[in-house]
DNA sequence: CGGTTTTGACCCGCGC
DNA sequence: GCGCGGGTCAAAACCG
């Protein structure tokens, strides 16, 4: 593993869910009928009892506030150990991963064109990690692959994504952020699975190509290739609306050709990680403010899809308002 | 009605 | 030259 940098979304917007801060318990000796505001101020409380309430309450909040940022804190640098842990033991797995192809690789020479994945990760010694459902690993590489048209275009970039889907979900979709237009199906020799093949249907000259594949090995991940580079701005709206509910939902990370290789993995399934780990990436792309807007999009619409969060989310309102 | 998907046919490069 | 396999084309079907 090469350098790495951590994006810490926090620093780019606060997400303060310290929902004690909405207080809303009313003062037990208020009589029924009497309207409260829902700062716990009761009007006709007397202006000096009211300001050493208040006071108080501000006392107590600050120390709560403090009590959970040590809690955030904590639990963010025990992700960081985690994330570390798990590269070293994938890093690891993927060494011996690479032992093993080259002790191999002479008996099926013939076959090396196909060994797209592993040669990729051999070669990236990127991490394949799955924590959960949309779990994204993102591979590139400029001239690795092992397409013929790629390799007479040293230029062109490719790109892999790995999404990992609900066994019941059977579409070829995954959702990046662009419009698709499906233009062919076939079926490969080495896997049983079909590949679709894509074209960005949102400009016409966009040279952008996509194929998509369930793994032979794991047929709940999904296999994204792109090829080239989109020559528009992203189109997210019309892609979310067209997709619909279905398919998977990966964060794109747009390739440079410069860069010989990327990995990005992605956790979207926890509602509270706002920290973001991409390893190997380029700086200048992630100080951009067009990726971090997309990043916070992406959270934001990965957040609201969770049917988890906002049910926990009504849940807590509806539970808020029931104590009231 | 226009855009998208499906699917069989076709093209092309590679290995034998 | 021939067969194989991956990639693309294009007409028909489908859908909103």
């Amino acid at each position: 593993m090469g350098s790495s940098w951590i994006v810490d979304a926090s620093q780019t917007f606060d997400l303060d869910l310290n929902l004690d801060s909405f207080r809303l318990e009313a003062p037990k000796d208020v009589p029924r009928g009497v309207q409260i505001n829902f700062m716990g101020v009761e009007n006709k409380a007397p202006v000096k009892d009211e300001t050493s309430d208040l006071k108080a309450e501000l006392e107590r909040m600050k120390e709560e506030n403090r009590r959970l940022t040590e809690t955030l804190s904590a639990v963010y640098e025990n992700y960081i150990t985690l994330q570390s842990r798990l590269g070293d033991v994938t890093s690891m797995t993927s060494e011996k991963d690479t032992m093993l192809a080259m002790l191999s690789s002479r008996k099926r020479k013939a076959e090396n064109n196909r060994e797209v994945k592993s040669d990729v990760v051999d070669i990236d010694g990127s991490i394949n990690c799955n924590f959960n459902n949309n779990n994204i690993n993102v591979e590139s590489s400029s001239s690795e692959d092992s397409c013929k048209k790629i390799k007479e275009d040293p230029k062109t970039m490719v790109s892999r994504v790995h999404v990992r889907t609900e066994p019941s979900d059977t579409s070829l979709v995954v959702k990046d952020g662009y419009q698709w237009r499906k233009y062919g199906q076939k079926v490969t020799r080495d896997n049983p699975c079909p590949r679709a093949y894509f074209r960005c249907s949102y400009a016409p000259a966009c040279p952008v190509k996509k194929k998509v594949q369930r793994s032979a090995e794991d047929p709940s991940v999904l296999v994204a290739t792109y090829e080239g580079e989109h020559n528009h701005p992203n189109c997210t709206k019309s892609e979310t609306r067209a997709a619909s509910n279905k398919g998977a939902s990966p964060v794109l990370i747009s390739s440079s050709s410069a860069s010989p290789t990327k990995t990005v993995t992605l956790d979207l399934t926890r509602p509270n990680s706002s920290q973001v780990a991409v390893v190997g990436a380029h700086h200048r792309e992630i100080d951009s403010p067009e990726f971090q807007r997309h990043l916070v999009e992406q959270m934001a619409s990965s957040l609201t899809r969770d049917p988890g969060f906002t049910s926990a989310l009504a849940a807590a309102i509806s539970g808020r308002i029931m104590r009231y």
